[in-house]
DNA sequence: CTATTATTGATATGAATTATCAATATATGA
DNA sequence: TCATATATTGATAATTCATATCAATAATAG
């Protein structure tokens, strides 16, 4: 028989809190968990988020310089950092054309992905930011 | 007066090593000046590589899960990484129109820029791939 | 129910990068 | 040219994020 994945409840409940967040850390899943489960080990979060981002379960948006995000939708989407606070948002409805093939057409990889990410600040940190300037005259 | 930068010998030999590699990493910037500069710090060249990528003179490459690159090259263009290899090619020719306005409509935010990376196979690891699969046979 | 082994918790380890701080060297301007 | 202010350095500690190790445990096939 094929060594099959097992369902353990400590991967039910990554699952769940995948699923019901927006783009949590490891750090943020394995805190939520702990609070009903004291006793789950951040490594096993760690284990569990990379076998069902494999699986193709949940989305890993891997960020240059700060901890992974997870995401609950696997659907065709890229997303936004405000370097400023952090946050992440999604962008839809963005079309790219083909670009894994122009990349491989230009280069002679065989393209598998890519990763897409945009650094701005958030509409919240604006509105801050303005707020500020107002302030200091 | 403006604090301004100075021209340390450190910062001159880190432009140097960059501008004559391909996509260093700071480990290979380190090691590279301490062959003829055996005092120079790792600290120093971390230092120098984010004050030039900073300021404009050279290009930071984040890459996400290993150590960031640098690139003489400053021109809009893209890079691929080789997932048997870690081998880092650029991407050039490649337009995307002005994605980072469609991102900012899409999104309120402020884009400042964005990070996009390939993931594939290089050329010859496919090879190496190839002549592998012919040997099992 | 039992045997196999995937998975866990605890913890050590690792890689990459930044922070700290006293000593030094660079540029300004007198 | 020389003195001064301070940006920068070298050495090293600390941080962050993530993976490796390993004996104990628990999920699943038969």
């Amino acid at each position: 028989m094929a060594a099959a994945n097992r369902n353990t409840i400590q991967r039910k409940l990554v699952m769940n809190v995948v699923q019901n967040s927006l783009h949590p850390t490891a750090e943020y899943v394995y805190k939520t968990i702990k609070t009903d489960y004291p006793d789950i080990s951040l490594g096993t979060v760690y284990r569990n988020l990379s076998l069902l981002s494999n699986r193709g379960d949940i989305l890993k948006i891997p960020l240059p310089g700060s901890a992974d995000r997870f995401d609950r939708d696997i659907s065709l989407h890229y997303h936004a950092v405000c370097s400023e606070c952090g946050a992440i948002d999604d962008v839809h409805g963005l079309d790219l054309g083909d670009i894994d093939m122009d990349a491989s057409q230009n280069t002679g990889y065989t393209i598998s992905g890519h990763t897409l990410i945009f650094t701005g600040i958030c509409p919240e940190c604006q509105a801050k930011i303005s707020e500020q300037s107002l302030m200091e005259e």
